[in-house]
DNA sequence: GTCATATTGTTTAATATTAAACTATATGAT
DNA sequence: ATCATATAGTTTAATATTAAACAATATGAC
């Protein structure tokens, strides 16, 4: 083999086992908002109203990486079960704050220490170190310009 | 900070930095496959004929981690396309199996050219050593049982 | 003030995805 | 041979997602 040709090797390879990984990760981990019935995108903005508090549609979109109109019609549902509720602000109208009901806050804060503990349950297949080696390493591949 | 929760706190961290990597660079990888109007189950469907030669659904399925039902769709569609050609198989009538046309051929032939290129450049940003050590890393996180 | 431009959120149309019900075929026990 | 079971692929209904067009509101130049 050229030099060339064992760099794409392990590029592909590389690559191959990190899109494995993150999907197994992804399924597992999801199967704890499929539980209660939240979808990842809900999870995601539920998660994210839990965390950083009220947000505008525009800013949760951000967040969670998906379209405005995808996060409208996420909203809309979550709104339907009474989990956020929408409220428009007045310095701005354009904006609408998403705020968490309490019976949303008690939802996200339940589902949320599961997923938190199968989290931690995945990741303890690697040591302290070993994490925070793949977390360096994901960053210097996550950094860039572009979606996502 | 008990000692629980910087375990916690470095579990969290590690996951959603896995998370964004691997968005990111799929966004970034999978313009390649827009470009030649080809959708990321799409590309992948004809990169497993490439590499593997003919298969059949199910197969097909297993190897991009969608439903079957999902596969008989885009198959309809590159058939359609005439990327794909489907042939009954006569010792056992069930089976389906899926192989390449010439000018599916030539198409994934091309496009795997960019995109393996497009991978080798992501993954630039680490040097051999880095790459391995995350291949490793990920395909720790990656066995285990369940859909992934 | 008025108009051009930006921005927030909504709607629409197209596509993708899944789970579950279904059809057709094969296999194995009796 | 027959029947129960399993398997491959299809269909259907529900949901998710995006890009693009759109409506409402804000901002800044003049």
């Amino acid at each position: 083999m050229k030099p060339t040709d064992t760099t794409t090797y392990r590029a592909l390879n590389t690559y191959t086992k990190l899109m494995r990984a993150a999907e197994s990760v992804t399924s597992r981990v999801g199967r704890n908002m499929a539980a209660a019935d939240l979808t990842i995108s809900q999870f995601g903005v539920l998660e994210a109203l839990l965390h950083k508090g009220p947000l505008c549609q525009r800013d949760i979109a951000a967040k969670i990486l998906k379209s405005t109109g995808n996060i409208t019609l996420v909203i809309d549902n979550l709104e339907k079960r009474g989990l956020v509720r929408r409220e428009r602000i007045n310095e701005d109208r354009r904006y609408l704050t998403i705020q968490l009901t309490d019976h949303g806050l008690e939802l996200i804060h339940e589902v949320f220490a599961r997923v938190e503990a199968a989290i931690v349950a995945e990741m303890k297949v690697l040591t302290h170190d070993e994490q925070e080696t793949l977390g360096t390493l994901c960053k210097k591949l996550g950094l860039r310009e572009g979606r996502g």
